[in-house]
This record gives C-alpha cells, structure tokens and sequence, in this order.
DNA sequence: TCTATACTCGACTAATCAAGTAAACATTTT
DNA sequence: AAAATGTTTACTTGATTAGTCGAGTATAGA
C-alpha cells in the first residue's frame, strides 16, 4: 500500500514552493531541501510542469514556482496524477474502475471499496494549504462492522 | 496505494477455504475458483503455510485446510505479512517504522500517519470471518468531492 | 555577444515484482 | 508399483520503479 517515492518528493517539492510564494527556486536548492538528487528531481518537476501544477524560468535567477495558491491544489488529485488510483484494487476505482470476472460474489470488494473511501476521504479532503497549516486532525477512530 | 497479487490472490484463497470448513481442497480446485494458475498459486500457498495459515496434506486426496477459524484470522495481519507494512511511508508505520532524516520538520508525515491509521482501522478490525459473512459496512464518510 | 546558470532530453543501469515454466522429488492412496 | 498430489528450487520474461549520466538548448544579465 505504498506511496511512490515520486509522489512522495513532488509533495515535498510543492510544499518547499508553497513556503516561498512569490519566490522563485531554482531546482539546485529544491533538491537540497528535498533530500532528492537534482538529476532525479529534474524529471519530477518538469511531470509537475507538464501537470501544471509549476511554472518554470529559465536562465539566472531561474527556478520554479507554483503555478496555483495552495489552497487549490488537492493532494489526492496529486497524488492520482503521479501514480494513480488510490484505490488498492483496480475492482474498487472510483476514477478508473477495472472490471473483474470474480466480482458477482467477491466477498473482497466490499472491503477494498472501503479502503479505497477511506484513503480518498482522507486525500481528496486535503489541500497543500492544508499540509502547510499543519491541520491533519489525527484519527478519530470508530466501528467499520456492522453489529447483529 | 496498491495491493499486491500476491494479497490479494492469498485472501481469495482463505476465504474459499473458510467456506469449505472442514474439507481439503487441492490446489486444482483453489486455482480454478480464485483464477489464478496452478503454479503461481503454489508460490503463495507455500507461503501460507510456512506462516501458519493452512495446512496442507499429500498424495492423492491431498490438498489445503484452514488451520484456524474464519474469526481469528485477521486480514491486516495477514496482509501485513504477505506484503510488509500498511503504511504508504515507512516514517507513519506502527509495525515497521523506519526512520527519515527530513522528519522533524516533515509538513507530510501527520497526513501518512492519518492515511495510514485509516487503513490499519479498517482492515486490523476486519476478519475472515466478517468477510465471509459479508458485514463489511460502507463508509460513513463525508461528503467527499469525486474527482477525476 | 558572451557566458553562467538553469532547464530539457534521451539513454542507460539496477532492483523489484508479477506471472509463469520446468524439473526433480517426496508422500500417500489404490 | 502406479497414480495423484504436494514440495522445493531454479530459471525466464516483461513491466515498473528508482535512479544516474551526459550532452544539449534556452535565457537573463553583464
């Protein structure tokens, strides 16, 4: 159930860019703070780019910038672009469902389906103004059986 | 976010085997009802049984049971220890945490910790038990935005 | 225009995973 | 003994992921 190291450092490189709204990072002090080579992180932010989640410049005092506030970019959108469905079974995508020949009586999908909504909830409800907020709650728990 | 085949097709077996309690089942016949072959299965088997899972009988009428009931098989555990930790980063795993020297400061380690305690809550509260008689609830959730 | 700096592109290596193949071997039942 | 079944080990093929490397192109600023 892992996240990409992809996903990972383009996380890590648009907060970086959401620290410094207005600025412009050149990619040498990205992968700095980043722990991310800049040969590898070349490839990342220029998918980012394509994404349109940067902009870039080039030449002195070039670098990237975020092309949107924080506030708009979605971490499970993200996330999906990079690498996609967060669902753990193609069965139970909401964005790009697989069909299944076992599904009629799958006794598994229910359950993969209910993962699925639970990561999504969590993802698609988090924006990176949020991350830079710090304003992940942590759990609140709960029953997921139903009682007989 | 994904599940491994390897989860998932050992998942299939377990619960074909929970529903013939009682019964060897040979690798034929598991193969034929979770769509997988004979050979691949054999892999996964093999390693059900070196965790305790099933035991297995030879020669002719041989084949695999259940060593426990449904109930006390645990499907986090049993993904857990098919395919390691549930946790997207290995910085918000419970069970196998492994350290990153970014964490101090890391604005995404409570969001892998959320995602992570999501679904450790769903499928470490899950059996096969509940699987079999199909009592996994559909999310609560919110009203989470579909995107795409 | 020169040039430092930055971005772009393509090839390449290495590891891991999924799926399947093959063959030799061990048991158990008939 | 023969037939059926599981056990074990090793190899293969293809896809994906994670990186690395080197050379090239674009541009701002002196």
């Amino acid at each position: 159930m892992k996240v990409s190291s992809r996903g990972e450092y383009a996380l890590r490189s648009l907060l970086l860019l959401g620290q410094h709204q207005g600025q412009i990072l050149p990619i040498s002090e990205i992968a700095e703070k980043t722990m991310v080579t800049v040969k590898y992180l070349e490839q990342i932010m220029h998918q980012l780019k394509k994404l349109g989640y940067v902009d870039s410049k080039r030449g002195m005092q070039g670098g990237y910038t975020l092309r949107f506030p924080p506030e708009e970019i979605n971490v499970g959108e993200v996330i999906r672009k990079l690498e996609g469905p967060l669902s753990p079974m193609g069965c139970a995508s909401v964005t790009s469902y697989e069909r299944c020949s076992l599904e009629a009586g799958c006794l598994l999908k229910p359950l993969w389906v209910l993962v699925r909504d639970k990561i999504a909830e969590v993802l698609d409800q988090t924006t990176l103004e949020d991350l830079l907020q710090r304003k992940i709650k942590p759990d609140a728990g709960g029953s997921l059986l139903v009682k007989n």
